[in-house]
DNA sequence: CAACCTAAGTATCAATTTAGAACCTAGGTA
DNA sequence: TACCTAGGTTCTAAATTGATACTTAGGTTG
């Protein structure tokens, strides 16, 4: 795929293109950093805009597209004792972009961070390190219930 | 990682996190789009340009960051009875962005295009398709020079 | 039961960013 | 010498953002 050949256009039309309609949805900076939120289990509105420090109705908005794309899902709960709340959940579709997510944390600890990654993710069962990779078809993958979060330091 | 549990924040700082460093450099839908056009070979300004159809002076911006950020580089070159123009390549710390890239195509297929993945990556050798995965961190990861690009139908 | 509290929003507005178009320019070709 | 063109810059209107203030609906408390 590395490429010294010099192309003048794409072999695939852009609209048809998977980059193009991810791209569409999820790439942006603020909604890229809600799902990172989503993947912790940081799920509520006010959580979530707290911890990212992200304007009101800018939150407000991403999730409102993310849920009418089906990657999240607004489910009211309520704790003992106390009122209803709501919470944006990660669809399967929304939890199929873990490797999208732990790509960039990946790449950005080890090129921006200089491999000073503040979190490590493990097998459960093994406690093998884990990592997101270009790999074979028939290669194994660990699915998202299988993966424990280890704090470095 | 998939979570049932609500935390109120983050285990991680937002500042020492990679996805944080990450978005704040590629996490945008041009950006995005411009690393795809790099892995593709489309490496010249007016290419780049045209196949996208972004404006000449958001590519302008877009670029002079990637390469700010070495994750691009400009170099001169010139064709036989040609003058010289300028190519955007990928450093080897842009090549490394492979995965995000490919999971956004690979997701992007599955969910938005239903399956219709207008392109397969395959290893050169053995022919066998590949994927974006996570894997265990002992998992052999194909390189970028070793797959090639099949369009389908 | 009235008053109040709080999570989850809307509303408003200045400041920044974008899209689109026109213009510029340096090196090479005719 | 005149012109062509890739690779920009400049300009402006329109859209998006960030910051702050305001609203609302349920639940708890006096």
């Amino acid at each position: 795929m590395k490429n010294k050949n010099i192309r003048k256009n794409s072999p695939v039309p852009l609209k048809e293109c998977g980059v193009f309609s991810a791209a569409d949805l999820v790439g942006d900076k603020w909604t890229l950093l809600i799902l990172r939120e989503a993947f912790y289990g940081i799920v509520r509105f006010d959580d979530i805009r707290v911890d990212l420090n992200i304007p009101r109705s800018v939150l407000t908005n991403r999730l409102k597209k993310l849920v009418a794309n089906n990657i999240m899902y607004r489910e009211p709960y309520r704790e003992d004792n106390s009122r209803t709340r709501y919470l944006y959940m990660l669809t399967p579709q929304g939890a199929s972009l873990a490797p999208v997510i732990i790509a960039l944390m990946q790449w950005g600890d080890h090129y921006i961070k200089k491999g000073n990654s503040p979190l490590t993710l493990l097998h459960k069962e093994s406690g093998e390190q884990l990592k997101v990779a270009i790999v074979r078809e028939n290669a194994e993958d660990v699915s998202l219930t299988d993966i424990s979060i280890n704090i470095n330091e």
